[in-house]
DNA sequence: TCTGGCACTCTGCCTTCCAGAGTGCCAAGA
DNA sequence: TCTTGGCACTCTGGAAGGCAGAGTGCCAGA
């Protein structure tokens, strides 16, 4: 798996990969340039075709060689004798590891991706943006997680007396997110005790990381008259609920016409890849697979998501601050753009985090 | 346009649907028939096949003239000399507004929905069930408009100090919807204006439709002192820029994969679609268009929209009471299965109301 | 008004054929 | 030992042709 790193570090990992005989420069370079044909043209790439392209120095013959070498080490395929080779899903990999640069956007682009996210309202907005932004400039289809709660911090605790008996219990975190819910409690609730309880939970859990503030509250019951404790404990466990609930993490989705450009042997293909977009879960898993740190390159059956072997995934975590609070991505055919796409998912993932640091 | 009602009234309207000679009642079976079975079939139906599926009474020749003069009225279509008829939009038309009984869902049927639905902890979780629940049933894809705030009234507002000059909005709705925006203040605000600014809001606002609340607070700077009316101004504005943002309406969408099943000449049928989907706009100009009160069946070319020439929609507005705070609805081939569509379109409609008046 | 019969016309599918692209291998050259 | 030009071979994709099957339109008779 693909993570940003040193050139240095990078190198043990990436020689692990290759089998017995280390591949010399030249096929290591016939192998880019096949890569980025095969991205390019969708079709499988002969060696006249090759040396006709990119300058490699040597004739067809030569390439041929390196070709027939390249593919008894598992990193490019036939489809059928005598058609010319696409890449594995090794090859990617190998592609992705060393031999691609990410591509850094230009200045307009990265002009366009400020402006574009700069007009976000609320961090509805800013999902919405982003993941329509991701769409946009990869061509492929986008995924953006909400900051997540587990990682946040409280920046407000709010009680709102609905009914006699019912409560709305309403949760700020400092990414902006809002959560709210009913609570039914097991009698009337007074005035004073609410504001009373409001400010204490304030007291207690404003500033803290959602993690923590379950034993941080735990003695807040035995500050109040027993006759208040039944609601008093209600109200707690609703909060623990909600904060425990990292399960409800949403994720927003853009770009699925995209997929009308995935390939040829359409429906086949296509219709996992939408079933699973539809599963949250899966969503959320395949996004919970990114490195804390640096971008995650999972490309075809690399995917533990069976309906996905034929995709690649880049995935990369953004936050507020120095750490990550969610991760966005998008996800397209195993013959795509690495490059790009990587320099794109990198810069929107950046600029996200700084107009949420901001905000 | 199709509306539920009762026969009586509906004929005028499908008299003039049809041309100068009234069709007999023959040639109106023919016509069912030829849709029910194109519909299960995919494939043209011709005139054999029809008497052998169905019970006529009459030769296959019979037929044949039959269909010869329903296509000359435009019901239906020849894809070439010598193939079988396929039903054009007119004739589903007519179909569906006369031929057609909504097909009611059987007792389990009726009775998985209540379970499922009942399941829901809040207005998110209602939507996101409710869409999913629509895309199996119909095996289509499904839109589901949340609960709209201009037909909703104010359950509460609150009113949260987050920092001296920072005060969160928050509005509650009777249909369980809750939006938030921050206000900046242009100066720090004390706790008592707030509380005092809270009280006035939710005495002149709670209980109101939304649009009628601009209207009860006109006056409400007046009753504070001058020094703080900048910020009961801004607080007021903020509330009334949330209430005007209907186009803030959001949409649940599900079941993107069953557009796979959709016809042969597959991405050019489906990429138009896949990318209307993605428009909040165009689908909820497509859910406006709804008719407030009965089932709306919006048939291929009736679309506005063109990309979804080849689709038909069928829409329902819902509501907790009487009357409908948002609309429900699912997309499909033209050649869909409406009696079915309609049926499971209309219960979960129902149900989803029902669901609402509870909470 | 309905029906059986008949000639006619399409499509869809299968087969055949052919050019084009690409390969693997070999022997000669650097 | 690596590179290269040459050559025979193979496979796909598209075009062309042929054919069975399904369906129609029309006509004359009941």
């Amino acid at each position: 798996m693909y993570s940003e790193r040193s050139a240095d570090e990078r190198k043990p990992d990436a020689r692990r990969l290759e089998s017995r005989r280390p591949l010399d420069e030249r096929k290591l370079a016939v192998l880019r340039a096949i890569v980025q044909d095969y991205v390019g043209t969708e079709e499988p790439v002969g060696s006249k075709a090759l040396v006709e392209r990119h300058s490699l120095g040597v004739s067809p013959a030569t390439v041929r060689n390196d070709m027939a070498a390249l593919e008894e080490d598992g990193y490019i395929h036939q489809p059928h004798t005598s058609a010319g080779r696409i890449p594995t899903d090794k090859g990617y990999r190998l592609f992705v590891d060393r031999l691609a640069e990410v591509k850094p956007m230009s200045a307009p682009e990265r002009r366009a991706i400020r402006h574009f996210l700069d007009g976000a309202v609320d961090l509805d907005d800013v999902v919405a943006r982003t993941v329509r932004l991701l769409a946009q400039l990869t061509r492929q289809v986008a995924v953006v997680q909400y900051p997540s709660l587990s990682r946040s911090t409280v920046r407000h605790i709010e009680l709102v007396a609905l009914a006699p008996a019912k409560v709305m219990l309403v949760l700020i975190t400092n990414t902006g997110r809002v959560e709210q819910r009913l609570v039914d409690c097991p009698g009337a609730v007074g005035e004073n005790v609410l504001a009373d309880l409001r400010s204490r939970l304030n007291a207690g859990a404003v500033g803290r990381p959602l993690p923590e503030v379950p034993g941080a509250l735990e003695e807040l019951p035995a500050a109040f008259e027993p006759s208040d404790r039944p609601t008093v404990s209600v109200v707690l466990a609703t909060l623990f609920e909600t904060l425990a609930e990292q399960n409800e993490e949403r994720i927003m989705l853009a770009g699925t016409a995209n997929l009308t450009r995935f390939g040829h042997d359409f429906p086949l293909t296509i219709q996992p890849v939408l079933e699973a977009l539809e599963e949250q879960v899966v969503l959320l898993r395949l996004l919970g697979e990114t490195a804390d740190a640096g971008m995650t390159v999972r490309i075809g059956h690399e995917n533990e998501y069976e309906g996905l072997n034929s995709t690649s995934i880049v995935s990369v975590g953004y936050g507020s601050g120095d750490q990550s609070v969610a991760k966005l991505g998008v996800i397209g055919p195993t013959r795509m753009d690495y490059p790009g796409t990587m320099g794109a998912v990198r810069a929107v993932a950046r600029y996200v985090g700084q107009i949420l640091a901001e905000s």
